[in-house]
DNA sequence: TCTTGATCCTCTAGTCGCTAGAGGATGTAG
DNA sequence: CTACATCCTCTAGCGACTAGAGGATCAAGA
């Protein structure tokens, strides 16, 4: 089996090394052995977690959900019923948030065709942000996601 | 002039009391002036710059943006360009990350529809999630936004 | 063999946009 | 006058990382 360094297994899992760290600091990653100078030995199956968790992660799925998930994989013998359940969820999840950005989007149009290339004084997209009463689409707390950070 | 104490500032506008108090912290907005007995007094134009803040929040936009917007419309014999850019750049991103969820939606339908409810040995739930290789919908990076925060 | 530079280690602190709580002062209603 | 709500400041916490300090170790070239 071949074993490689966290370096490596950051490569090939698409995952970065101080988030593999961070990863088996929260206990979602097992502790691998260390070579002999301490340094961390992944083999393939840690790889295989890491790209599970990683493409969990970019879609949607908190660290707890996927924590979940992969206790269903470390025991197979189980009912498929509680992944189906947790995907259910993400999925409710996921039409719920596209239905607010869509709702977003139509706004964010609004505002940019409204836009006249004047002055910011006539401005829609100042205006529309300003009038908040003439807005219907939520007003109910839940702030829409943000994040996807674009520093590197 | 009406003054407004900070809940009542809060409950006109919508946002909370601490996040007003925050707000205030990171100069998004100005520091009130104070009653003898060091409360905070608004009037109508902070209730109205709360609620912008509110409803830019709501849309997606970063505080940063925020900033910039919020400048625009203290100096508002600019061009409206840069207020453009600011929300045609939201949009862009806000189209990104629909098309993304969308491409996640299909994942989940399928994952959910190919899970027969036996075991997870045979649940496409998993078996999905752990072959990334498979999936093409993005690679590089750029996390799927998460939070809309189920805590009150 | 030496040296250079990449990679590794641990640890702490910072990011964003708040939210929660302590501990105390003040305002308002009955 | 007594509750109790609201206000004040301050610090710490959330999730999911990311960045940096300060030091050890490895691999490759001269």
């Amino acid at each position: 089996m071949p074993s490689l360094s966290i370096g490596a297994a950051a490569a090939a899992s698409g995952v970065k090394v101080p988030t593999i760290r961070y990863y088996e600091s929260i206990d979602l990653l097992p502790s691998p052995p260390r070579t002999g100078s301490n340094r961390r030995s992944y083999d393939a199956a840690d790889v295989r977690r890491l790209a599970f968790i990683r493409h969990a992660r970019e879609l949607g799925f908190e660290v707890e959900a996927i924590r979940a998930l992969l206790k269903l994989q470390d025991e197979p013998d189980q009912s498929c019923a509680a992944a189906d359940a947790i995907a259910r969820d993400r999925l409710a999840e996921v039409e719920h948030r596209i239905a607010s950005l869509e709702a977003l989007r139509a706004e964010l149009i609004r505002m940019v065709e409204g836009c006249s290339h004047g002055h910011v004084g006539r401005c829609r997209v100042i205006e529309i942000l300003a009038d908040h009463g003439e807005c219907r689409h939520h007003q109910g707390a839940e702030p829409v996601a943000l994040a996807a950070r674009t520093g590197s």
